[in-house]
DNA sequence: TGACTATTTTGCCAAATTGCCAAATAGATG
DNA sequence: CATCTATTTGGCAATTTGGCAAAATAGTCA
């Protein structure tokens, strides 16, 4: 395989990654509506708030969320809403493997 | 978050993660084309035949691939070409991050 | 300044993932 | 049947991940 390739993959696999887990997409769809802040998105996930600040930064890290500061709360937002139009094709191929 | 929600989050996420490897990606990218057998998927990663062999078990398991025999050969091939059309996304975010 | 609130960071541990090697399996063919 | 080829499975070590709790940080307000 190219190296080249081999980054662009790598690169598109830490996003994807970075979206692979359940707390982590209920985080993305409920941005999807409006920006939140994290106590929040604590009480709509229900885990420990380090865990959910946790999982926002492996978002951050991937691009896929930011923050904005309001006095002590941090709102996040989506940066690239376009992320989530995959569900639709993700649910689709769930509906067809019942 | 209502149990029914957090189940289906939970089975979006499992096609995330299967498809969140570099490995895997090259492997469903190269599917896109056309159908192809193990041994041709090794040559093309360079990893060991096993380590293909169970990238393809977990990319089987989450729906992604199906196999048909022929001979000693397995075929693989996408099963929903679909999943594929998101990399455009996500290559518009990486070079929105760059 | 000190108290208070929102959030992040750190430490810890159990569980999952990755990749190699060796062994096992499935089908073809003599 | 034995043998060969293609592929999968099992076992193992190294690494990563997920979640909680405690400590640290950042900003507000008296």
């Amino acid at each position: 395989m190219k190296p080249d390739l081999k980054k662009a993959y790598a690169a598109q696999a830490s996003v994807l990654k970075a979206m692979a887990h359940p707390t982590r997409l209920l985080i993305l769809n409920s941005l999807k509506k409006r920006e939140t802040c994290v106590c929040e998105l604590r009480d709509l996930v229900g885990d420990d708030l380090s865990t959910v600040s946790k999982h926002l930064l492996v978002l951050r890290n991937a691009g896929l969320v930011a923050a904005r500061r309001e006095g002590n709360w941090l709102h996040y937002r989506l940066t690239c809403p376009c992320v989530l139009d995959f569900a639709a094709c993700l649910a689709a191929l769930e509906r067809k493997n019942v």
